[in-house]
DNA sequence: CCTCCTTGTGGAATCGATTACACGACCTCG
DNA sequence: CGAGGTCGTGTAATCGATTCCACAAGGAGG
């Protein structure tokens, strides 16, 4: 592969003179310019992305750290980040961290050694002390969807709050009185933030969150099956399972059918993340909905922004609530399913 | 960031005495070893991979190419390539070409750029210049799932004739005689293949597939609804749609339900490319399974035996029916889902 | 006409690693 | 006891770019 110096050689310049008409440095003369680009083309050449990393210690790729490809939310947040790095310049390499903490800690590494020039992270736990050590040696992080309470990192996110509200509203109307929640893993602020602000919605109406009706997920579907198992087990089993996310309904969903039951009328569903095959699914199921591109364009920006020396900004944009057919028929017209 | 001189300064030896011990070359003293070992944990060193790159000229990383990560069979073959990239010591930087040869073309380019050691790549197209070129000048390449006619470059894919076989047998078994297809673009080798596939089934049990049950897609939802409509308004309209991918099966879905018609007593549907979310759709879709996991972890394999001097291997698997309930009750019993 | 400045260019240092080569110390064997 | 090895180490070249610095040529201004 043809190098800086070939091309020097071909257009009777200098090295340096290459380098300057690359980077369209001012002092050229138009004669050598020409001549440079004439040999860039006849030889083909394109720039060493490594060598010129290495001197100037940028390599404009980002790392994007996630939880898992699988799920489509996060697939659709890796789609955003790309587009937008893309759009500033930036590739993106994706890490699956398949909820590991240790895998987790396996590719942030890597991306450092790789010297990427920032990292979006959505924490699978609390913190690892690779992932502080990373902080504090001053590595451009900004944290999507989940975060790490008491670090110094910009944080993109959606609110669910309102949401939840509207969602506990929704199935109070139903006149579901007994509701229960498959949390997420409680080393990730999605996993606790959702079930604190289930149980806040639910006091407004003067209903409880028992203990018992708190099963504890991973975020993946088998444990959304295992814990609505144990729901339809209990001597007074819910009317309503609100899984905090897309994969753990999917689950619940499989264990009501495996029990010869239905949705909504035995046991009413709802999840949090909204993907396009939940429209599809029997019954199409309701969801809580993040503006998922929206947040990975501006978890890129702010990336972007801390990297290139300009203050980077927080931001947290609301989720909505999006009412389809699995928590009961009739629903209140809060808002309908478009598609 | 400390650097290698850092270390060697701290440890007292010289820098080439800190590579050997990182590299575990043989002869280095277990003094000097030590004394290194001390030096770069005290530092917190790690070399640094770009500058490794520079001298060595391997990267230890690939390049992944494909059209559509938010299609859950990209995504799962994403998977399975960084899973088994990652066990062979490779990264994997994925880029998302959107069914778009310019974006192909920009992810390939900037692939090279950074000097990936070998390149996956499932085209959108019969091959742009820019990939051609890639082939011509050594780039070790695999192709998954598509390929490009003519080129000599292994390839790694499913083998879905037989299995398209059984799908005719099955809906022929069914009493269906009038069967469609939603074709994919015929630039991509599996656009063009699952129309061969259909019709020489179709063939066998003396049907034909004229022209006016082939409609064209490209492999996204929104093509598979356009077609279907199509297909609805036709004087004579198909009992059965066969979607060349699980998006257009949505699409095709969606148009059904649209005009208040039902899967499968109006219209039977079928799907090549199976995926977990149709289990669970209304009604649960029968679609041909390719062994995705083990194509990924096949084509790493193939690239890498190709990088690291091994001859490599053409890999074909074969696919596999999935009957569930989306082209008619009381299915022959050829196979059933188990989940 | 001489200085001073601007403009265009090349030489060479540099980034952080790997590795060929040279060299001194020590060992072994005839 | 000396020749020839082996072992451990350091010096320096190298990968392919960027960029500081020096310098020559030419123009402007006094």
């Amino acid at each position: 592969m043809a190098s800086i110096k070939d091309v020097a050689a071909e257009a009777g310049v200098s090295v340096a003179t290459v380098s300057r008409v690359l980077n369209d440095h001012p002092s050229v003369s138009a004669d050598a310019r020409t001549r440079v680009l004439a040999a860039v083309k006849t030889l083909g050449y394109r720039p060493n992305a490594v060598a010129r990393s290495l001197r100037t210690d940028q390599t404009h790729t980002l790392g994007l750290v996630i939880s898992d490809v699988l799920n489509p939310y996060f697939g659709e947040l890796a789609r955003s980040v790309e587009e937008e790095a893309r759009a500033l310049g930036y590739s993106v390499i994706i890490g699956n961290a398949d909820e590991r903490p240790d895998l987790q800690d396996h590719h942030v590494r890597s991306l450092i050694d790789r010297r990427i020039d920032g990292l979006l992270v959505s924490p699978t736990d609390g913190g690892s002390p690779l992932m502080l050590d990373a902080v504090r040696a001053g590595t451009p992080m900004v944290f999507v969807d989940r975060w790490i309470p008491g670090v110094a990192v910009p944080v993109v996110r959606a609110d669910g709050r309102a949401a939840v509200r509207e969602l506990v509203a929704h199935l109070h109307a139903l006149g579901h009185r007994r509701l229960a929640i498959i949390a997420g893993p409680a080393a990730t602020t999605t996993g606790q933030e959702r079930v604190v602000a289930f149980r806040e919605a639910l006091e407004a109406y003067g209903l409880e969150l028992p203990e018992t009706y708190i099963g504890q997920g991973d975020f993946q579907a088998e444990s959304g099956r295992r814990v609505t198992e144990g729901f339809l087990d209990l001597p007074e089993p819910p009317e309503v399972v609100f899984a905090a996310d897309n994969l753990m309904a999917l689950g619940a969903l499989d264990a009501v059918r495996a029990r010869g039951l239905r949705v909504p009328e035995d046991l009413a569903l709802a999840a949090f993340d909204d993907i396009p095959w939940f429209v599809h699914t029997d019954p199409p199921i309701t969801a809580i909905a993040q503006p998922t591109g929206e947040l990975g364009r501006a978890a890129v920006r702010a990336l972007v922004d801390r990297i290139e020396g300009r203050p980077p900004e927080s931001v947290t944009l609301p989720a909505r609530l999006v009412v389809r057919r699995s928590c009961g028929e009739n629903p209140t017209p809060v808002q309908r399913s478009t598609s």
